[in-house]
DNA sequence: TATTTACGGGACTCATTTGGTCCTGTATCC
DNA sequence: GGATACAGGACCAAATGAGTCCCGTAAATA
């Protein structure tokens, strides 16, 4: 059905938690450098199951998104700056590399490689969009104006932003 | 894994094969309207099994992307030009509307919705890589030169293309 | 130092989806 | 009327996904 897991879809907003939980943070913190929430504190700010959010967080931690503390006062706070981390950075950091079919990740030619005319299309897609999805960024999903910006009929209006305005590279970029 | 089904992956070969078929076809089906190809030739050029292939077709038939032909000189024809058909059409016959996540198909409000801030995000996510998809045609993937122009590194160019021009709309558009 | 808190890394279960096949019915052509 | 080919399912095995749970380790505190 073209879509990704759950436990992307919670990663997002977790992700998103965090990024509003920044700014305004507890001052007894600010010395302590970045702030940070434990998992059950986001499991009741998102209002999901403590273990899936428990299990999302150690997946984000990972993979570089997020830094993590151990004891009693421990926690877990952004690694780079919501402006820094593009939806295609968390999608690939919770699903993997962005592969709509199998001959356009890379791995395992298929057997139909000699004779399949379309996998140069499939790659260019993929690029398409993960172009697209760089564009975005976790700072613009917290942003309430950015939505407003995109009413559903401007959606041509939507890529010639983002021609105009490139995806910012990240380390952990794909494809 | 972010990625569609096989049965769409074979759908874009089985249509691109489809299309490829058309300019040169032989003489003696002419008059007859619009040339065909069974669904044992087809699985033979492609080189896929059978039953998938039949599969396949039938749901593509159903979806009206296809039309089809019984009796011994039965088959399936494109019910429109390569042209006129974008790859988000063959991705939603085949797979139903893009959605990335549950709560962006419109339908089952999730119970988070009053509190969940990164919906319309989303919806301005599928909004792109809807746009991006319905940008490329079936012509597109059976023309040699469009894979030339669009070089791995050339994202962004590729990104203006779509800009420049914009998708066709086609009836079974969705979202 | 003992205890408590909280992350780390798994294994594990259950339900759903997917990939693939097969069978019966119906329309068409010769 | 017989052969061909699509229509529409049912059906099954394998893979995947969602979700839970357990045990180990690190850090802070009393």
């Amino acid at each position: 059905m073209f879509r990704l897991s759950r436990v992307t879809d919670y990663g997002i907003v977790i992700l998103a938690e965090l990024a509003r939980h920044r700014p305004d943070d507890e001052p007894t913190e600010l010395m302590s450098g970045a702030p940070s929430l434990n998992a059950r504190e986001l499991a009741e700010r998102a209002d999901l199951p403590l273990p899936m959010v428990s299990k999302v967080l150690k997946a984000l931690t990972r993979a570089g998104v997020l830094e993590s503390q151990r004891g009693t006062k421990g926690g877990y706070s952004l690694a780079r700056d919501p402006e820094e981390l593009t939806v295609s950075a968390m999608i690939a950091a919770l699903e993997g590399p962005l592969a709509l079919t199998q001959c356009s990740d890379g791995e395992a030619a298929c057997d139909l490689e000699a004779t399949c005319s379309v996998k140069s299309p499939w790659l260019i897609i993929n690029r398409v969009v993960q172009n697209s999805l760089a564009s975005i960024t976790l700072a613009d999903l917290t942003n309430p104006g950015f939505a407003a910006q995109h009413t559903p009929l401007a959606g041509l209006a939507q890529l010639q932003t983002l021609a105009d305005a490139p995806a910012k590279p990240t380390s952990d970029e794909v494809l």
